[in-house]
DNA sequence: CAGTGGTCTAGACCACATG
DNA sequence: ATGTGGTCTAGACCACTGG
């Protein structure tokens, strides 16, 4: 019925499952600008008809481009194409997830988890270079989205770096510490010269936050930015985790360099 | 009939969807080691009796948990744990893929995609300080592990860095630039003092390999990792793309740093 | 061959958002 | 009240692997 070459896909070439199938049209048809940016798909029922397949292998594909965030559902609305939230690439510079995320047109909101002082666990010792029995304050944090969790952040900075600037329980206030930058530079006199860090895919179910339980699906997958900031003298004065929630937002992630801007 | 709570589960708090509950329940016994790596998740069929609820039920949750790797599923044999596949976080050093996935009891195979010499297209040559008409050669390397696609790079080495020291024509040849640091420095003089780079997420589809098209799912995850390399003089030496493929293994990626290594 | 996972369907009901 | 997406089921058939 439709002149399209997009009705009956199953009986050719059976190579793939009939759900990616109905994905990459999907696909074709977002990148080709038949589906724009913030534009409301045909509802499952629609495609159901024009595709003849069943509301099952429509929602099997749906799910996996929901999956990679190129899709956004709504519940009892509609399902959106995702705005392409993909920040240039500075490649160095350093970044405030604030900006960022208002940068793109959501409101944000950050939010103080909770703060502590207490000798951080042995990894985390190590990459400090802390002997054993040394104290240091351990800073979670949280940046909404439009009310939905994006980023979530921890910050290791050892005693010594604060001490005789500024007292425990002053450096444990909620947004004492902000921004982090200024704060090592201005405070402690400890300007981040360059950092050094790992990344690795996680799921949140293994993101042991400190403080209030994370509303999200225990499922959902994580990019995980471990990293050591360290001064001029190259010894190590923070440490850092970036847990960025894949499926909310997608963007480019900048792992900062040394020394100044370069463009 | 099973003693066990996990039986009827869906009548009693319908908070979440059943398919995350039975998937909450096999990462349970996967943590507690009830499932222990390597071996044998039970039957679609006996989850079906075991916990009441569709095989469609089971297939959704299994489908879940092998999209983030924590299940690998084995079509006519059955559906097996994911060894830990999680290197030790060296956190700076210089990493060789084929070590790593050796490393872990894989059968590593490195392919070479294609090389090429030609201007690089904008954004890299901004990236590397390239003027336009500026010439660079590409190369596309491929790491197997069993045979299975887990990462894929690009290199991109401006003209100016191997000009007068090896051809052209022996550049392109395979292999000629392995080990790439050691290539850099013994036969161009460059070192590499530090690295620049950006991470994001991303899907198959959209990694546009020059060279013979990749056998793998368009919708998979990859995670991108894009650098540039800098030597002493600060000058931007070689760009580089990795793309990690990420449902198929799971380990953690390094970034490097500059200078010598530091634990 | 038997058992496993892979695919697909039809149909039911629920929960949410909007008018 | 309507239409949307969210969940779940039962059952069918296919494709692969191994003994």
């Amino acid at each position: 019925m439709n002149p399209k070459a997009e009705d009956d896909l199953q009986l050719m070439r059976r190579q793939s499952p009939l759900a990616d199938q109905v994905a990459e049209i999907l696909l074709e048809r977002i990148s080709s600008g038949t589906y724009p940016p913030e534009s409301r798909l045909p509802s499952e029922n629609e495609m159901v008809e024009e595709l003849n397949v069943s509301r099952a292998t429509v929602r099997a594909a749906l799910s996996a481009l929901a999956a990679n965030g190129m899709v956004k559902r709504r519940h009892g609305v509609g399902t959106f194409i995702s705005r392409l939230t993909r920040i240039s690439n500075p490649l160095n510079d350093v970044i405030d997830y604030n900006d960022l995320i208002t940068g793109q047109g959501f409101a944000c909101r950050s939010e103080h988890l909770s703060s502590i002082a207490r000798e951080p666990e042995q990894a985390v010792r190590e990459a400090l270079d802390l002997k054993e029995g040394a104290s240091a304050v351990e800073i979670w944090k949280a940046f909404l989205a439009n009310d939905e969790m994006v980023i979530c952040t921890l910050n290791v900075i050892p005693a010594w770096v604060y001490e005789g600037r500024i007292t425990t329980e002053e450096i444990l206030r909620p947004g004492a510490t902000e921004p982090l930058y200024q704060f090592l530079e201005d405070r402690c006199g400890q300007a981040i010269d360059y950092y050094v860090g790992a990344v690795r895919p996680d799921i949140a179910r293994n993101i042991h936050v400190r403080g209030p339980a994370l509303n999200v699906n225990p499922l959902m997958p994580v990019l995980v930015i471990e990293e050591v900031g360290y001064n001029p003298e190259e010894k190590p004065v923070i440490y850092e985790v970036e847990h960025l929630f894949g499926d909310r937002m997608k963007f480019d992630v900048i792992r900062r360099h040394r020394r100044a801007a370069r463009r």
